[in-house]
DNA sequence: AAGAGTTTGATTGTTGACAATCATTGCATG
DNA sequence: CATGCAATGATTGTCAACAATCAAACTCTT
């Protein structure tokens, strides 16, 4: 019948209600609500549960029952410092290789934000930055970074959606990227991971600032 | 009773057997065999299973079973991608912070490798070689890395647990360890990170052609 | 003898019922 | 009135039986 596992389904439907905050933070999964949402048994729905256990972005009590996981300023702090890791190391990759398709990805990825920042659709160049960092992992070819980022991303997605997506300073952000796709086809390898770094920094810089003007201490 | 669930000791179970290759790549999991040979039912059991498909230890062929991954050439060399970004994350980390206990954690952690080196204890050395870089992360004080770099040392004990821990060029692998923390010690940021990659390059260079020395095209 | 179709065996996937554990509420007591 | 204790309700954790699916062996046909 199915091609994947009804696990697999759950798990990623379970993982998108989560980045949409549809589950809010610190919310309580019941076993047996989300079993009848779901349509499944509460088994695979159990399955589907350990996966994002494992992923970090349900906390298990045990004899307690499972928890969306909460992001204060430490977490988030945390994110982009592994966010960094992961995709400086898959830019600077990329930059190294220097795949004509991978750059010509890169470019459309890129330029799809600035189009979205020219027709003033903030949740188009919300959706098109998180594809650009998609890309970005994915071209570098690496499994198992690429597996490492997805996780990030969905935690990062749940503090955006608290901010309800409207960027502070579009325009710079924009423009970061373009840098970094720059200083990819240029093949500098130094330059592309320093511009990455700024990017993390700026883009931490920016999300801490919006949660103090929303004077929200938890995400 | 427990302060752990029976899926996260199942999961830790079933991840040192993957290991120590007792679960040799490749190969199926039968629920049946391994739920009685741990003492449990199947629900716990499936539900430990997802953890590690998750974490991409096991591989899922829906209707057919879970498979025990096997590494190519190509996978080695990700997982060292992927630990390179991680490790040099965590070391850059530390190197800015230098926070004294972490350092002499360090220090102690590398020491005992020299003193496993000296007593000509090859186990002793390969333990002490993956708890240095256990410390390594640990120290980041990064939960993310620490979560990602757990199943990269899974991947990498699967690769030398096949050459049978004997390590080509011991001396250089200490020597390597030592000036990592000789660099995060004098909180140079930069050559911090050089290290860390250059360890990681030589590391890969020698299990490759220790793979090569013993005619294995799989891991 | 070769190939296609069918049957059979074993395995996974799913379900509902049962047992254990924990938080809450109400009550008795100091 | 506060505190400790017991009963209760709901939830999670576990299990064994059932259904669905797949791979392989066997048979029948050409």
């Amino acid at each position: 019948m199915h091609r994947e596992s009804t696990a697999s389904v759950i798990a990623r439907q379970l993982r998108t209600a989560i980045m949409e905050r549809t589950l809010q933070p610190g919310a309580q999964l019941s076993e047996t609500a989300l079993s009848a949402q779901f349509g499944v048994s509460r088994g695979p729905l159990r399955e589907a549960m350990q996966r994002l256990v494992q992923e970090g972005l349900l906390r298990s009590e045990p004899n307690r029952g499972l928890f969306v996981i909460e992001l204060d300023e430490a977490d988030i702090r945390d994110i982009y410092v592994a966010r960094t890791a992961v995709e400086g190391a898959a830019a600077t990759m990329i930059a190294r290789a220097r795949v004509p398709a991978a750059l010509r990805e890169l470019r459309a990825a890129c330029d799809a934000m600035t189009t979205s920042l020219e027709l003033g659709d903030p949740a188009a160049l919300s959706d098109a930055d998180f594809h650009f960092h998609d890309v970005l992992v994915q071209c570098s070819g690496s499994r198992r970074l690429v597996r490492m980022h997805q996780t990030l991303i969905v935690e990062t997605r749940m503090c955006l959606t608290a901010l309800e997506g409207t960027y502070q300073q579009p325009l710079e952000l924009v423009e970061e990227h373009n840098q970094i796709v720059a200083a990819i086809e240029a093949g500098d390898v130094k330059l592309t991971l320093k511009r990455v770094e700024l990017h993390m920094d700026e883009a931490l810089r920016r999300l801490i600032h919006a949660e103090d003007d929303d004077n929200q201490a938890y995400i």
